[in-house]
DNA sequence: ACCTGAACACCGTTCAAGT
DNA sequence: ACCTGAACACCGTTCAAGT
C-alpha cells in the first residue's frame, strides 16, 4: 500500500486523561499476537503492527527493544499458564497427560505461533519455572532421579515440542491450491514396489500422518494420534522406572 | 560493508572451454550451506551467498526460484540419505535405533540448520519416500497395523525432530557471554520454597536439560539424554503392540 | 542459456525533534 | 516520558540489457 503511515486516531482524546500514553508493553504484545495469528509469521513485520495500533512504526521502540524481543514475548504469552495446577491426590500420569493437553490447546489456539516454539524454549531469559517444577515434580513422583530425572525430563520437552510444531507449522502459504493437489498426485504416484508399506497404507496415512499431509493441524487436527502419543511418552517415561 | 559487489574472477577463464556455466543449482545450495553453518540462518542474505560464488546477487535466480526454496534444498541436503540401509535380519529396534543416531548425526554436523527442520518436514514436495517406508517397514515389522500403524509413524516423526531441534538450535546470538551468565544467574536465583525439585536438583540439571542451558548442542551434546531418548521412544512402540 | 547491472519496494532500526 | 518524522542501511526480487 503506497499510503503514507497513518497518523493516531484519538489525538485529542488521548491527552485527556492526565496525557495518558497510548502504548504499552503489553499492547504492542497482544497486537502483535494478533498480527500474527491473521498473517503468519513470516509475514509479521512492524510497519503493519504499528499500523494496528495506529502510531507510528517508531513508537513501538520506546516500549520494547526490537523485533525478536516481541516475538519472544509473544510466544510467552501464548505458553503462558500451560504448567497444570498440581491438585492433590493427582498422580503423575495424570498431570502429565494434563500438560501435554494444555500445551497442544495452548498451540492450537495459535497455530502461526508454532514456528516460534522451538526458538522460545531454547534459551529464553525468562525461564517458565513453574514449567519446569511442574514436569520434574511429576518425574520425581514417578520415582526418578538423578541422570533419569534428567533424561525423563529431555524426553518430555522434545516430545512436547516435536509433535506440535509439526502438528500446526503452517504449510507453504502461497499458492496453497495447487500445492495441495500437488502433494496428493506424489502420493498417489507412489511405487509400491520400492515402497510398499507406504503404498499399502496410502489411504490411511494420506493427510493423517507428517509429511504424507497437505493440511496442517488447524484444519486436520490429529487428535488420534496425539492421544496415542501422550501414551507411548508415558509408557517411555514407564521403561526409564526400571 | 560499503564496498560495491565484487566482480566475478577469472572471468577470461570462464569463457575457455566451451563457455561453461559458472554456476549450477548444486553450487549455489552448497554454498548456501557453507554460509549457513558459518553465519547461521538468521544472517543468510542472498548478497553473501552471491559474494561467496563471486558472482552478481541476481545472477543466483537463473538456478533457483526464490531464497525460501534454497533453504529447502538446503535442509534436503542435510539430512539426504538419513534413511538407513535396509539390513537383512535386521530387527525393527535396530532398524529404529540407527535412524535415530543418523538423523542427530546430520544435524550435529550442521546444527544451524537445526531451526529448519520444523518447517523441512512440513508440508516438504519432495517428499522423502525412502524415510517414510524405512520408519513405516519397521513399525510393520514391530506389528503395527492400522490406526495404530500411523499413530506410531507420527510419534517416530515427532520424536525425531523434537529433541534434534531442541538440542541444536543456536542460542541468542548476540552478546553470547552476558547472555549465558545471566541464565546462570537465574538459576542460581531458584527459590528452593516455590520450585523444591528443580533446586534440589541444579547442579544436576544445569547446561544438561533444555531450557536450562546456555550452550547447545554442538558445545554442550546431550548424548546421555538422547541414548536413553530412544529406548523412551522404543518402549513407548513396545506399548502400541498391545 | 546464463550473467550483469540498474532499480524498486520493503523492512528493521537509529536518532533528532517535538510536546 | 512518550511519540513523531526523517533518514539509513540492508535485503529479496524483477527486469531489461548484455554476451
Amino acid at each position: 500500500m503506497p499510503s503514507p503511515p497513518r497518523p493516531p486516531r484519538a489525538t485529542a482524546a488521548r491527552k485527556s486523561a492526565a496525557s495518558k500514553p497510548a502504548l504499552s508493553r503489553e499492547r504492542v504484545i497482544e497486537a502483535a499476537l494478533a498480527e500474527i495469528d491473521e498473517r503468519g509469521v513470516a509475514a509479521f513485520n512492524l510497519r503493519n503492527l504499528a499500523e494496528r495500533l495506529a502510531v507510528y512504526p517508531t513508537a513501538v521502540y520506546w516500549h520494547v527493544p526490537n523485533k525478536t524481543a516481541i516475538l519472544a514475548e509473544v510466544v510467552a504469552v501464548v505458553f503462558r499458564d500451560v504448567a497444570p495446577q498440581q491438585r492433590k491426590n493427582d498422580d503423575w500420569r495424570s498431570y502429565l497427560r494434563r500438560l501435554f493437553q494444555r500445551y497442544r490447546e495452548s498451540a492450537r489456539r495459535h497455530p502461526n505461533v508454532a514456528p516460534l516454539v522451538a526458538a522460545h524454549l531454547v534459551g529464553n531469559l525468562r525461564i517458565d519455572f513453574d514449567f519446569v517444577e511442574g514436569v520434574l515434580a511429576a518425574l520425581s513422583a514417578a520415582g526418578l532421579a538423578g541422570a533419569r530425572l534428567v533424561a525423563g525430563y529431555n524426553a518430555v520437552v522434545a516430545a512436547l515440542i516435536g509433535f506440535v510444531i509439526q502438528e500446526f507449522s503452517p504449510l507453504p502459504e502461497a499458492d496453497t491450491e495447487q500445492w495441495q493437489s500437488a502433494v496428493q498426485q506424489r502420493l498417489l504416484g507412489v511405487d509400491p514396489a520400492a515402497h510398499p508399506v507406504l503404498a499399502a497404507n496410502l489411504p490411511l496415512l494420506a493427510n493423517k500422518a507428517f509429511i504424507l499431509r497437505w493440511q496442517n493441524g488447524s484444519e486436520a487436527p490429529l487428535d488420534d494420534s496425539y492421544a496415542s502419543f501422550v501414551e507411548q511418552v508415558l509408557a517411555g517415561l514407564e521403561s526409564l522406572r526400571e
